[in-house]
DNA sequence: CATCTAATGTAAGAAAATATAACAAGAGTG
DNA sequence: CACTCTTGTTATATTTTCTTACATTAGATG
């Protein structure tokens, strides 16, 4: 098997000017919603930034809140908020499974 | 809906540091491969090479085929081999359906 | 063995892309 | 008005990429 298709969109691959043209944002622009912590691109050992497609379609998301007049400032604020219930999320889903194994799972031979 | 999965894999939006690292190519063995046809990138206005993650798993095949011995002449027959099966191929299943329709398709009224 | 070819490394110099920092300016708000 | 948010612009430095040319190595061939 060749690499996950998944995987592709994660990668941090892209450099700013490529993100630049298919987003449709100014490179200031890019930079200043990472000053803001909205987008996070990883660097190389010299500096360079590199996002992923994923990076790509929050700046788009980015891109319909700031035209409807959202600041930077809430849209980090609602996207802390959707994070703290995906982990809630998963923590609930991780004591449900930890309740199943405890009843069905694998058990101590005695 | 977002961007399709798929055309992540076809967008060509990588430069050619970013392939030699993920490769383990030398930039000079990537600009060599494109001389000899093996692998197709864009260019920016500039010039710039851009290549997809699937020109990618092109070179990750490439390289087994190099490491086995095969020289870039024999590997570029062997793609233009399966190219050509892939067209006529196609352009079988095109007459198949060009069949049906004269028989079966929308009619003229009359 | 003497050549040839294929594949790759390396170096030089130019051009393109990116980084950071600082200042400017418009829009909206208290 | 004074302030903040967002973005543009400019300058300068660094990094990345491009092309071209020459060198080297290994294998194939006469």
């Amino acid at each position: 098997m060749a690499l996950k298709e998944e995987s592709y969109k994660d990668k941090k691959v892209i450099t700013i000017g490529t993100v630049s043209e298919i987003t449709g944002l100014s490179e200031r622009q890019i930079r200043y919603y990472e000053e803001r912590k909205l987008i996070f691109p990883e660097r190389t050992q010299k500096g360079t930034r590199k996002y992923s497609f994923n990076d790509i379609e929050q700046l788009m998301e980015i891109v319909e809140k700031m035209e409807e007049g959202v600041q930077t400032y809430e849209i980090r604020k609602e996207m802390l908020r959707k994070e703290k219930q995906l982990n809630e999320k998963s923590v609930r889903e991780q004591m449900i499974r930890g309740q199943l194994n405890a009843q069905f799972g694998i058990q101590k031979p005695r």
